[in-house]
RNA sequence: GCCGCCAUCGUCUAGCCCGGUCCAGGACGCCAGGUUUUCAUCCUGGAAAUCAGGGGUUCGAAUCCCCUUGGCGGUACCA
C-alpha cells in the first residue's frame, strides 16, 4: 500500500464522545501502521450545532490521547519544515491550521464548495431547487401518510426552465443546489470492513448539497475536502453507510477517484441503542474526571469492535503495541456494548503499573476535591503521607478518583464503636488485654516500618490472631472493612497508633 | 413504511474467508475455595453460548447457500 492519508473530521458540537475517540484511534492507527498521514479537521457547516468552545476541546482531548496529527488544526504546534504552511484561523482566535492542504476548516472552505457545486450544475448533475421549507414538509408528511419513502419529487427540476431559475436566482431567491441522483442504477462499493455493499439508486434521495445560508452539507463538503486533501481511506463510524452511495455518486460526477471506505461498527447502550448521553457519560473529558487513565481508556475502546486474532489472549496493550499489531480487517461488524465493568478492570491493571510517584501527581487534583483531605491537618497532606496512603491503595485502586474513599480514618478522626473492636464473642478483659497489647508493641517499636511492624504484630498475635488483630485493626480504622492493622498503623505513626488504641481502651 | 447493515456465554470477544483438531477457547463480571484477622490484591476451581430460528449442501457445518425472526442504523437546507 502506499502511503495513505487518513482524516478525523469531528464536528464542534460541545466535546469528544468516546466513539469519535475510536473513530479518531482507528485512523490514527491505520495511519502509523501503514506508515501514512493522519490529519484533523473541522466539520463546522452547521451553524446551529455550534458550540463554543468545542474546537479547543477536540484538540485537548486529541492531545490529552496521546493521538498526534500531522496536519490539521492545532492550538500550539512545533513546526520544523518552513514548507509547511501554517495559518491563523479567521474563524477561530487561537487556532492555527498547519498544513499544505488546508485550510482545515470547513467554514473557511466556503468559496471551494460553491465553486464546485455550481460545476455539478453545469455538468446537469446537480440542480437548483427553490421550494420552501413548508413544501417539503407537506410533500413528506404525504408520501409518508402513504407508506411511501419521503423523497424530494424533483419538483425544480421538472418544472423550471434555465429562464426562470436565472429570474429566480437574480431576485435572490433562497434556494438550495440538489444531487441529481440518476435512476435504475446499482451503486456497489467494497468497505473494507463489510465487503460488498449495493444499493439500488432509487431509493436515493436528490440530496441537499449546498443549503439556502451558503454552507454545503455534509455530504458535498467531506467528498470536495477528502478529494482535495488528498484522502485515500475513509474511517467513519456505521451511520454514514447509508449515505455512502451518495458520496460514491458525487465522486463519480466529479471525476475524482473514490476512496477506500470502512465504516466502524457502532458503540452500543447497555440495551443495544446506539450509545447515548442519556445512559451515562459519553464525553471522554468525563472519563477523565472521573478517573479514568488515557492508557485505560484508549485500550478499552481500542478492544471495542477490534481483536488481534487468533491465539492472542493478551488483553492490556499500549498505544505504541497497538500501533504495530492494528490490522483494519480485523474490524468487527456488529456494534459492541460500552461494558464500564471492563474499563475499571483494564483502568486498575494500568494504575497497578504506576509507580507511587505517578500515583501521587495523579491524584492529588482528586485528593484535593474531598472533603476528608480538605478538613485534615497539614501533617497529613505532606507528599510523604500521602504517598504512604497511595502505597496502601495502590492495589485497590480501580479509578483514581476513589483515592482515600474507603479509608477516611487516614485523614481523619474517627468514631469508635465498642462492639466493633470485639472480635466475635470476646469478653471485655480479653478485648482490653488485647489492645493493651498492641499498645505496649507498638510503643516499643523503634524502627517503625512495615517490615517490622508486620514481623512484631504477627509474633504478638501467636495463634490467636483473630482475637488481636481484629480489635487493633477496628481501633485504628474504626472500620468492618480495611487494610490490615500493620499497613494502617505504619501509615498513621507510632503516635497516633497509640492515641487511637488508648481511646478504644477508654470506650471498653 | 422504505432502504441498508448486523446476529458465538450477561458483556467484550477467538474460531467463520480455507467445513472435521469446537459436545465452542480467552477476558470482564458472578459464585466457591485458598493465600498470616476483615477488605483488596493474587492463586485455584465453577456456573455461564442447543454458535438467533428453520431449511438445504455435505460422510461431516458455528464455519458454505437460502429463508425467517430479531436488533440496530439511515431515511433533514444535522453531522
Amino acid at each position: 500500500m502506499e502511503k495513505p492519508r487518513v482524516r478525523f473530521a469531528p464536528s464542534p458540537t460541545g466535546y469528544l464522545h468516546v466513539g469519535g475517540l475510536r473513530t479518531a484511534l482507528y485512523n490514527y492507527l491505520f495511519a502509523k501502521k501503514n506508515g501514512g498521514i493522519f490529519y484533523l479537521r473541522i466539520e463546522d457547516t452547521d451553524r446551529k450545532r455550534y458550540v463554543e468552545g468545542s474546537v479547543e476541546k477536540l484538540i485537548h482531548s486529541l492531545d490529552w490521547a496521546g493521538l498526534k496529527y500531522d496536519e490539521g488544526v492545532y492550538q500550539t504546534a512545533e513546526i520544523k519544515d518552513d514548507k509547511i504552511k501554517v495559518i491563523g484561523s479567521p474563524n477561530y482566535p487561537g487556532i492555527i491550521e498547519v498544513g499544505n492542504f488546508g485550510p482545515y476548516i470547513q467554514s473557511e472552505r466556503l468559496d471551494l464548495y460553491k465553486k464546485y457545486a455550481q460545476e455539478l450544475v453545469e455538468k446537469g448533475h446537480a440542480y437548483y431547487c427553490f421550494c420552501e421549507p413548508e413544501r417539503l414538509e407537506k410533500l413528506r408528511e404525504e408520501q409518508t401518510a402513504q407508506k411511501q419513502a419521503p423523497m424530494y419529487d424533483r419538483y425544480c427540476l421538472r418544472n423550471l426552465d434555465q429562464e426562470e431559475i436565472n429570474k429566480n436566482l437574480k431576485s435572490n431567491c433562497s434556494h438550495t443546489i440538489r444531487l441529481r441522483v440518476p435512476r435504475d442504477e446499482r451503486i456497489e462499493f467494497e468497505d473494507m470492513i463489510r465487503g460488498k455493499v449495493s444499493i439500488d439508486s432509487n431509493t436515493i434521495d436528490d440530496q441537499v448539497l449546498m443549503k439556502s445560508d451558503g454552507f454545503p452539507t455534509y455530504h458535498l463538503a467531506s467528498v470536495v475536502d477528502d478529494h482535495l486533501m488528498g484522502t485515500t481511506h475513509v474511517i467513519r463510524g456505521e451511520e454514514w453507510l447509508p449515505s455512502t452511495p451518495k458520496h460514491i455518486l458525487l465522486y463519480r460526477a466529479f471525476s475524482w477517484d473514490v476512496p477506500e471506505f470502512a465504516h466502524l461498527p457502532l458503540l452500543l447502550n447497555p440495551d443495544k441503542t446506539k450509545l447515548s448521553k442519556r445512559q451515562g457519560d459519553v464525553a471522554v473529558e468525563d472519563y477523565v474526571k472521573n478517573g479514568y487513565l488515557k492508557e485505560a481508556i484508549i485500550n478499552f475502546v481500542a478492544l471495542l469492535g477490534w481483536h488481534p486474532g487468533e491465539g492472542e489472549t493478551q488483553e492490556i496493550f499500549s498505544l505504541d503495541e497497538l500501533e504495530k499489531i492494528f490490522d483494519i480487517k480485523k474490524v468487527h461488524k456488529a456494534g459492541a456494548v460500552f461494558d464500564l465493568k471492563k474499563l475499571d478492570w483494564i483502568n486498575a491493571q494500568y494504575i497497578k503499573k504506576l509507580s507511587l510517584e505517578e500515583l501521587l501527581e495523579k491524584t492529588r487534583p482528586f485528593f484535593e476535591q474531598k472533603d476528608f483531605y480538605i478538613d485534615a491537618t497539614a501533617d497529613k497532606k505532606t507528599d510523604e503521607y500521602l504517598k504512604k496512603v497511595l502505597r496502601i491503595e495502590h492495589e485497590r485502586l480501580s479509578k483514581l478518583s476513589e483515592v482515600g474513599e474507603s479509608n477516611k480514618f487516614f485523614f481523619q478522626n474517627i468514631l469508635y464503636d465498642k462492639n466493633l473492636l470485639r472480635w466475635k464473642e470476646m469478653a471485655d478483659e480479653d478485648l482490653e488485654s488485647s489492645l493493651e497489647k498492641s499498645r505496649s508493641v507498638l510503643e516499643n517499636i523503634s524502627d517503625w516500618n512495615l517490615d517490622t511492624l508486620t514481623r512484631s504484630l504477627m509474633e504478638a498475635a501467636g495463634d490467636k490472631k483473630g482475637d488481636f488483630l481484629w480489635p487493633l485493626r477496628a481501633a485504628l480504622t474504626g472500620e468492618q472493612k480495611s487494610p490490615s492493622p500493620m499497613e494502617v498503623a505504619w501509615v498513621l505513626g507510632k503516635k497516633e497508633s497509640v492515641k487511637r488504641i488508648k481511646e478504644a481502651l477508654g470506650k471498653i
